[in-house]
DNA sequence: ACTAAGATAGTTTTT
DNA sequence: CTATCTTAGT
């Protein structure tokens, strides 16, 4: 290691902001505290050994730690150790004393990311870590930023940030107000448009003419424009404008991003591959340096787990990253410390199927001949399906298992509905990750809205929300008056009001109700600067009448509302002041789960990233439902393969145990929908997976297609394959279990090297777990009348295979496996 | 201004 | 089927 004290900064350049916030900055000129262990490094280094933290980590890890100048990609697969890289980085960084913690930018996409990073570096650097402001998501950074510059976006500093909600009511407005039919054009369906430009970096000016044709009738430009009109007079943000603004204002003022370029001294960023192109540009131009001066930027991330590209992640920045930071040396993190062989192996196979990989085997040094494969069930429907888990689960727990080591991930979340109702049943603690969320609720939302005015009184989404809440006898008719004034002369909904008082303009009682909102109000902003903001919060909510209105309210959720308030009130203990409380709400809308009892827990596959359980439950391998047959329409191959990365980040997530369900007939729309099993399925080697045999077969119909080889107990599992493919995967069983990959998973994958041109031929071995049987001829016919449990009576039309597609009399044409009807 | 019946749509989700 | 939103009627 060469000497790193030739350039320990004496000083922290912190740039005199432009525009200081109310609120100073905590923390971040004092210098490093050396305790802990940076002091141990430092010490240990004089004895020529490596510091602790080194210790435990393996070469490659290492090596990710210890290149801190330049520009660096870590491709860290699943469970190799991804987290404690970048923290350990940062703690050698500072332990190196090359950069102040105040100089090192580390960027998460979650606040919970954000929050375990702050914890594990807490742990490694102790107090330190407090002095690190410019460590969280990309969007708080972002605050940060249009905070301290403000002016230099068009904005003054107590802006507020409107969430998904807001910006919908907001568009409807615009649309309504263009003579725009609002049910043609919904507002949501805009705003999902201006994200995914803000995604991509786009203002009104840049978005590509075919898209502002394609909102109503090419008015989307003129839309856009007008939204961001109406954001700089609300004085307001949405969620991408808080990348953006800092990348218009990086871009057209040179000067202050040089401030930056000479602050932060280590660049960090987690989930590399779910960057959109906004937040790519905002890091090129944070990272950018002058020819000559390292690049000290540290990407890690994993293309197999790009899960996000609907919502504008580019997983190309991944591929791309070397061409964009030349000399970039990439570090791939292969070895796994979460999985069995079994599980890792089959998540491997399934993965290669993906073409357009950087390519990573992961593998382990973990053998125990306890290890049990994966397992396939298939049940009868999605009813047996969660009774089937539900026992599986009850198993486990008699077997002194924790609920809280399982999880069940779902695809969708609808899915989610019928294991709740089983569990309630069955009594089964259970907790659903991801559903509404607190800062969601009515109640949540009021109050928060009563906040916002207070503290910033040109936010009308928030006056418009509650001027007639409670009940005030301020209608329609009243709103769109002060709604027309306030536009009119270009001043806030509030002030408007007070303006309209005075005159003649409404009745006399509209008129009154409205002079004890704005005097009440008036009366609040008035108490902001010296009373305490909890007590303020108390004194508005029973002086507006809003805890009054619940208090009268005898619905049966009237109390529990009652009680989200107080929590809100205590939940604001922790803040400093009210704008901070706010602004955390805007930002951080996750609220927190109650650790302490011991439950399953039930969520979709995409909430379940970077999680992990000794035993995984992953229902509902069907076609159409996963993989998604929206993605397949919309995403064709790509599509696909996200898809199926999905299917790895669900199968890695488990630790030791790891089970997935297919069903046979699944209610979609509410109609029974017979379903195919997954072509991930298909995908599985058998090397790893069994097909576990059920002791209702197949909710009592045993008989034919895949109940017929794979639950007939007469017969052998090994002997009811007769394809192609079953047979090379015989044949190569023995090979791959010992194969040439010393003590790695015995799956035959050939290693896609990174920086080849594109992934090489792969041999792709022992699949078949469940491998349609497209070569046999089927025993059915075209035109042949059948009979089928739930659909009753059809003729056959066609036939693939072993997948037969019928017109039944009743349920209309349905495609079905042959092993599901009987010729009458 | 509020309630009740009708229409409609229905992956994944963070910030 | 069912949750949510809209509209029509009181």
């Amino acid at each position: 290691m060469s000497n790193g004290f030739d350039d320990i900064p004496f000083f922290d350049e912190e740039p005199a902001p432009r525009n200081r916030p109310e609120r100073p900055e905590q923390g971040t000129p004092a210098p490093a505290p050396m305790g802990g262990i940076a002091a141990r490094a430092m010490a240990a280094r004089d004895v020529g050994r490596r510091p602790d933290y080194l210790s435990g980590l393996n070469p490659e890890q290492r090596d990710a730690v210890e290149t801190i100048d330049g520009p660096v990609l870590v491709l860290a697969g699943a469970g190799t150790g991804k987290t404690r890289v970048l923290t350990t980085r940062i703690a050698h960084i500072l332990a190196s004393a090359k950069a102040f913690p105040s100089q090192i930018l580390a960027v998460t996409f979650t606040n919970k990311a954000a929050r375990e990073m702050k914890e594990r570096v807490g742990v490694l650097v102790g107090g330190a870590v407090e002095g690190m402001p410019w460590m969280g998501t990309f969007h708080s950074i972002g605050v940060k930023l249009l905070r301290r510059h403000a002016e230099l976006c068009g904005l003054r500093s107590a802006f507020t940030i409107l969430d998904t909600d807001d910006v919908v009511r907001l568009i409807k407005q615009l649309i309504q107000a263009e003579g725009i039919d609002d049910k043609r054009w919904p507002a949501k369906q805009f705003a999902q448009m201006i994200d995914g430009w803000k995604n991509k970096g786009f203002g009104p000016a840049d978005i590509p003419e075919g898209d502002a044709r394609a909102f109503a009738n090419g008015k989307g430009r003129e839309l856009y424009a007008a939204y961001q009109a109406r954001l700089k007079t609300l004085n307001a943000c949405d969620f991408g404008d808080l990348l953006l603004h800092p990348i218009k204002m990086f871009r057209e003022h040179p000067d202050v991003l040089k401030e930056y370029h000479q602050k932060f001294r280590y660049i960090l960023v987690d989930e590399y591959q779910d960057t959109n192109t906004a937040q790519y540009m905002w890091l090129r131009l944070l990272a950018q340096r002058p020819k000559g001066v390292p690049q000290n930027v540290c990407c890690v991330g994993d293309d197999d787990q790009s899960i996000y590209g609907w919502r504008g992640a580019e997983v190309d920045n991944i591929l791309r990253f070397e061409k964009d930071f030349i000399g970039a040396k990439v570090i791939k993190l292969e070895r796994n410390y979460r999985s069995t062989e079994h599980i890792l192996g089959a998540a491997a196979h399934l993965i290669a199927h993906n073409e357009g990989r950087l390519g990573k085997t992961l593998f382990t040094d973990r053998s125990d001949p306890d290890d049990r494969k994966v397992q396939v069930h298939a049940a009868w429907d999605s009813e047996e399906e969660a009774r089937a888990v539900g026992e599986e689960i009850e198993q486990l727990q008699r077997q002194k298992h924790n609920l809280n080591d399982m999880a069940i991930l779902v695809r969708a979340s609808f899915q989610m509905r019928e294991f709740e109702d089983r569990f309630v049943t069955l009594g089964l603690n259970y907790r659903v990750i991801g559903g509404p969320r607190f800062y969601e609720r009515l109640e949540i939302r009021d109050a928060l809205a009563y906040f916002r005015l207070v503290c910033q009184d040109a936010d009308d989404l928030a006056f418009e929300r509650i001027v007639n809440t409670p009940k005030r006898g301020l209608g329609d008719t009243t709103i769109r008056a002060l709604h027309d004034y306030a536009r009119a002369r270009d001043v806030p909904m509030l002030a408007a009001a007070a303006d309209m008082i005075e005159t003649d303009e409404l009745k006399a009682k509209a008129r009154k109700s409205l002079f004890d909102v704005v005097t009440n109000f008036h009366r609040w902003q008035g108490l902001l600067e010296n009373t305490p903001h909890t007590e303020l919060a108390e004194i508005i909510l029973e002086e507006s009448g809003y805890t009054d209105m619940w208090k009268n309210d005898k619905s049966a959720e009237a109390p529990g509302r009652l009680e989200n308030l107080k929590e809100l009130i205590r939940s604001m203990e922790q803040f400093e002041s009210m704008r901070g409380f706010l602004e955390h709400i805007a930002l951080v809308m996750d609220a927190e789960t109650n650790e302490n009892l011991d439950a399953v827990s039930i969520m979709t596959l995409h909430s379940a990233k970077g999680l992990e359980f000794e035993t995984v439950f992953l229902p509902g391998w069907e076609e159409g439902l996963f993989p998604h047959q929206r993605a397949l329409d919309e995403g064709g191959r790509s599509g696909l393969e996200e898809e199926r990365r999905l299917a790895y980040v669900g199968l890695t997530r488990a630790k030791r145990r790891c089970h997935i369900w297919f069903v046979s007939n699944r209610r979609i729309h509410g109609l029974w929908q017979s379903t195919l099993p997954s072509r991930f399925l298909d995908e599985l080697p058998v090397t790893h997976v069994d097909v576990a045999e059920t002791e209702q077969s197949y909710g009592g119909y045993n008989r034919g297609g895949y109940g017929q080889s794979r639950f007939d107990k007469q017969e052998p599992f090994t002997n009811s394959y007769s394809t192609p493919g079953w047979k090379r995967a015989q044949a190569n069983r023995t090979e791959a279990t010992r194969d040439n990959w010393g003590n790695r998973s015995g799956v035959s994958i050939e290693r896609i090297g990174y920086g080849e041109s594109g992934p090489k031929a792969r041999t792709i071995d022992g699949e078949l777990v469940a491998k349609s049987k497209i070569d046999e001829p089927s025993k059915f016919a075209v035109g042949d009348r059948v009979f089928h449990i739930k659909f009753g009576n059809g003729n056959i039309v066609g036939i693939e295979g072993n997948k037969l597609t019928i017109d039944f009399d009743r349920a209309g044409q349905k495609k079905v496996l042959d092993g599901f009807v009987e010729r009458v």
